[in-house]
RNA sequence: AGAGAGGUGGCAGAGUGGUCGAAUGCGACGGAUUCGAAAUCCGUUAUACCUGCAAGGGUAUCGGGGGUUCGAAUCCCCCCCUCUCUGCCA
């Protein structure tokens, strides 16, 4: 969420920036908002002095009371009571003020970083480097959904079953896949100075709306409705939500944290061409890693963050490339993103296996994640995350780019790990 | 899931209708003392909002919401959570 005085103080650029991410109603939405705000002001205002007049009066009553003098304390009242009214009054339009303050500030998206490319989708996005070679396959080569049937390691049709579309069943060696990929992204999180958490996979409600699910993406998760709990898409909604209402001492900064969960995902509407096998699923696994930053150093952060995560990619030796995602294609709560893609040398094309953003203040306003800065003020942190990395394309990408003859030959940085060094 | 007890400031813990934003203790911070430290002593020690150039002033917050009252941490109602016992259970 957007800060009012933010809004105030700086409109020009903030309709320059939702500019950028082709957000349409920004003008009007924006002078909606200081308009409330300063009718929200007034409204406080009137309602303090009010208060404060009922306060006094309560004072000397209970003077007036104590002393037997009954006859002043009853007039008093009766201005008491007009005060009440006022009070009531200007109490019950400040919670609609501030209601439809804050439902369209919770409509606008986070300002794009000045770096973000003007564009519209991701065919604009812009490509930053792209690492590795792109393996030469014989014509022969299968895509995984063939692959996991062949070595029978990833079965659809049972999921199907017992649960229903995209909620794969991961057997013998494809299950001992996941779990060595799982140990191998959490260790090298750790390695790198992150903190290892096991979250809940269900949160509340409140947790939705710090990390920006709720109220836009409501439709997105799978609501538990009889204790009013959501699966999380990503671990990034726990993990971050550990930070909420703090005020976190600013020595205790950067605070890195990294948990694996399994995600849910209802895609609705997003089914389609292109999405067949892994490359979309309801339920998947991964590793997020989050951190919690001074305003000051979220930048590099982000970048120590998307070099943590091309390791990853190098020691799997898959090819990969780096986006920067332009204004019309990025999250509505980033203010830069970096989209890390493997290349799928079966189905050639790039697979997106990791998003790694910086939000800015953005959630941190939602979340109340504050620290007392050097001149003794509180200030709003800043969050990012990234996914280090999301466990299906990533398998995907392993699957075809490595098959031989002879059986899948996996990295070597695995073998350890899985127990095995090819799959067949 | 049933019965009972309880939720107060960073923590512990008083306070059961009237200057209570809240005693006291601990912790933390500043200072005195000390060569330095411990001990001791003095002081400070929440957040949000409104107002003001500022100093300051005001309002709200004692799990959350609503109510009674001139006045609520304190009384009433609903919800949430924690603990104990019983039940169930990986």
């Amino acid at each position: 969420m957007l800060q009012v005085s933010v809004l105030k103080e700086h409109t020009d650029m903030v309709l320059a920036g939702l500019a950028k991410k082709h957000y349409k109603t920004a003008e009007a939405d924006v002078q909606a908002i200081l308009s409330l705000d300063q009718r929200r002001k007034d409204l406080q205002t009137g309602h303090d002095q009010a208060q404060a007049e009922a306060n006094e009066l309560a004072r000397q009553i209970g003077g007036l009371m104590k002393a037997g003098n009954k006859a002043e304390a009853e007039t008093l009242k009766a201005r008491t009571a007009e005060l009440k009214q006022q009070t009531k009054a200007h109490s019950e339009e400040l919670a609609e003020v501030e209601k439809e303050l804050q439902q369209i500030l919770y409509k606008l998206p986070n300002l794009p970083h000045s770096s973000v490319p003007e564009g519209r989708s991701a065919d604009d996005n812009e490509v930053l480097r792209e690492v590795g070679q792109k393996p030469e396959l014989p014509a022969t080569a299968k895509p995984h959904w063939e692959l996991i049937e062949q070595y029978d390691i990833i079965d659809f049709a049972l999921g199907n079953k017992i649960t229903g579309a995209g909620f794969p069943v991961y057997k013998g060696q494809g299950a001992r896949l996941q779990r060595a990929l799982i140990n191998f992204f959490l260790d090298e999180a750790r390695e790198a100075g992150y903190t290892e958490i096991q979250p809940p996979i269900l949160v509340n409600e409140a947790s939705g709306y710090g990390t920006g699910q709720l109220p836009d993406k409501e439709g997105q998760m799978y609501h538990a409705t009889a204790d009013d709990l959501y699966l999380i898409p990503t671990a990034e909604v726990p993990i971050t939500n550990l930070y909420r209402d703090e005020i976190v001492a600013a020595e205790r900064l950067p605070i890195r944290n990294a948990g694996y969960t399994p995600c849910f995902r209802r895609e609705a509407g997003s089914w389609g061409a292109h999405v067949r096998g892994l490359n979309r699923l309801h339920q998947f696994d991964k590793v997020e890693i989050v951190q919690i930053a001074h305003p000051d150093q979220s930048y590099a952060i982000l970048e120590e963050m998307l070099a943590h995560i091309e390791g990853l990619l190098q020691k799997l030796e898959l090819p990969y490339r780096v986006l920067r995602l332009c204004g019309g294609d990025m999250g509505f709560t980033s203010a830069l993103t970096y989209d890390l893609e493997v290349w799928s040398a079966a189905q050639q094309r790039w697979l997106e296996v990791s998003s790694a953003s910086n939000f800015e203040t953005y959630q941190a306003n939602r979340l109340k994640l504050r620290y007392r800065a050097e001149n003794g003020k509180m200030q709003l942190l800043h969050t990012l995350n990234g996914s280090a990395l999301a466990l299906p394309r990533i398998v995907a990408a392993l699957l075809e780019n490595n098959q031989t003859d002879a059986g899948i030959k996996l990295p070597a940085v695995l073998h350890s790990y899985c127990g095995f060094s090819q799959i067949g």
